[in-house]
DNA sequence: TTGTACGCGTTATCAC
DNA sequence: GTGATAACGCGTACAA
């Protein structure tokens, strides 16, 4: 038979084929153990089955929360993903970006957080050249319009986690972490002032810094030898941050929960053994990644389709209630 | 020109051109945003520059090191990385490494845990057909021969933490964690008691288990509910098993440390703020993935060529020396 | 429904 | 050194 008749049952096409035929191929292609070549189908059809995942740092520790998601999502759809990290290194990023374009992917994830409007016109334009060929963009977090996007609920996860604290009994918070003009921490800052200030709360100062452990330790630190009353709540921007701001709360003889409050984000898988268990906000980060997936591959999407993904506030040790 | 003499300057040809030409290329490339189709590269080279990462579960706190290691080493050698989750399910990778087989990658990057000579016929039939392609073939961990292997080394570290610990005056310990017969385990298992019975220690008994956190805790909390005396060591298998561990002795009203004694391994990034401090030995997990990338890639690779991976001992809170 | 023939974007072989 | 041209493996109009 023909080459043609056996394509047309390898791939799902459209056309009927004699079951016979359909029977007979398929246990050829089963005997010969005989797979697509899916580079060869890809430049057939002119597009591949490729998603594209690029982060800011994939040694994050939430990144394989994302990945995870974003992968399970990929076997569902029948596609591959590729990744890549920029290191947070803007042209590292660019040069990335046109790497992939290299794989005509069907879309791109970009999980780069990224200050407010500080893109390089050369990744613009890389970006509208690959949206050009019909790669869906899709950012993680908020994107520039006729990207599709998609984000976490920062905000609201936080104001979630301010109100609860308040209403838990402390009444003075400050806030450590997160690079100024960021728009997720922004959004984490905002949000949590919110939800404490409302429930009788007081947000004394903002630490900005960067997200990782050291900062948070340097930071509380450095607070902690200004003189921090009994009480205070300590709200780091992550996880990791706030574990590393616990550990500065010992190191100074003070003890995490009862003395020093402390409460983090995100709910990476250790925090609950960090120090008296980690006060957090549980972010969904699976479930991030698997619906960019299908932003990534679906060929008509809505913005708003699917409802907001839900971060709960776990209470632990950290933040026990406090007797007025 | 021609598309030969473009194409000549675009790909690193070994052939000349006349620098007027090559010029001109860039230049109309550079304008045009021009950006080499991988896939067609691919079909008509007969082999494309991917590396394929299948492991068992992306969500491990260990992965993003090693996939760290691996993508870093994609980017130098001019690669690109895609990234499967078999999850635990031999079913499921096999139907993976067929996808994989697809791309006709040049290497395939096993992360797979698996009990030893466990592999279903399938599979071997599947990697032998890779093989016959040209991929090679690299398994984390021990292979068959024919596969190129890399290993982390779990059996010399774990057998330097026995060594230190028994140094520490620690005399009794109990393992916890590792399912039976799976090689990585076995090995630290192996490790550990030949270096803490060579310190003068005895293990009093190995606890077989999963390597989570709930498992740890489980089996902590009979330990203790057994009764452990103080000064008992508990090694699980895995920083997560350990965290599991540490809990379940502050969950018995014990102390960690000062009364029962925890050690973990692979020193993932939190486990500094486990209790007080987690002992574990540091594996170089990003340092695996980028040689494993490299074993993937290289024409010739040789076995031994790298000198093994050094996997310190890092020693925190959870195992003070013990004055005898 | 099935087969033929061409095109996809690129590399490689061969003459020039 | 350069330019035609035949592959590469597959999808798909179009004709049969």
């Amino acid at each position: 038979m023909s080459l043609a008749t056996a394509s047309r049952v390898l791939n799902g096409s459209t056309r009927k084929v004699a079951e016979s035929y359909r029977e007979r191929v398929d246990a050829a292609a089963e005997k010969l153990g005989y797979t697509a070549n899916l580079s060869a189908q890809a430049t057939a059809r002119g597009t591949s089955a490729i998603v594209a995942l690029l982060v800011a740092d994939i040694g994050d520790v939430s990144f394989g929360q994302l990945a995870s998601g974003v992968v399970r999502g990929a076997e569902e759809a029948g596609f591959v993903v590729t990744i890549a990290d920029t290191d947070r290194d803007p042209e590292r990023e660019l040069r990335l970006v046109r790497t992939m374009r290299g794989q005509r992917p069907r879309g791109l994830i970009l999980g780069v957080a990224r200050n407010a409007g500080s893109d390089s016109a050369g990744l613009q334009n890389e970006l509208t050249a690959l949206a050009a060929v019909g790669c869906h963009i899709v950012v993680l977090g908020e994107g520039e319009p006729g990207q599709r996007s998609i984000s976490l609920g920062n905000r609201v996860g936080a104001e979630s986690l301010g109100t609860e604290l308040a209403q838990l009994g402390y009444r003075d918070a400050v806030v450590v972490g997160g690079l100024e003009g960021l728009r997720a921490s922004d959004d984490r800052i905002d949000g949590f002032t919110a939800g404490f200030t409302a429930g009788g709360g007081t947000v004394a100062a903002v630490r900005h810094g960067a997200t990782t452990r050291e900062a948070g330790y340097a930071a509380a630190r450095q607070l902690l030898a200004d003189g921090l009353p009994e009480g205070t709540l300590l709200f780091g921007i992550s996880d990791v941050v706030a574990a590393g701001i616990a550990s500065a709360v010992r190191d100074a003889g003070r003890e995490v929960g009862a003395d020093i409050a402390v409460a983090g984000f995100d709910d990476i898988p250790t925090s609950r053994d960090i120090g008296p268990g980690l006060t957090t906000v549980r972010a969904p980060f699976a479930a991030l990644g698997h619906r960019a997936l299908r932003a990534a591959v679906e060929t008509d999407w809505q913005p708003d389709a699917d409802p907001p993904l839900t971060l709960d506030v776990v209470v632990r040790g950290s933040t026990p209630r406090r007797s007025t």
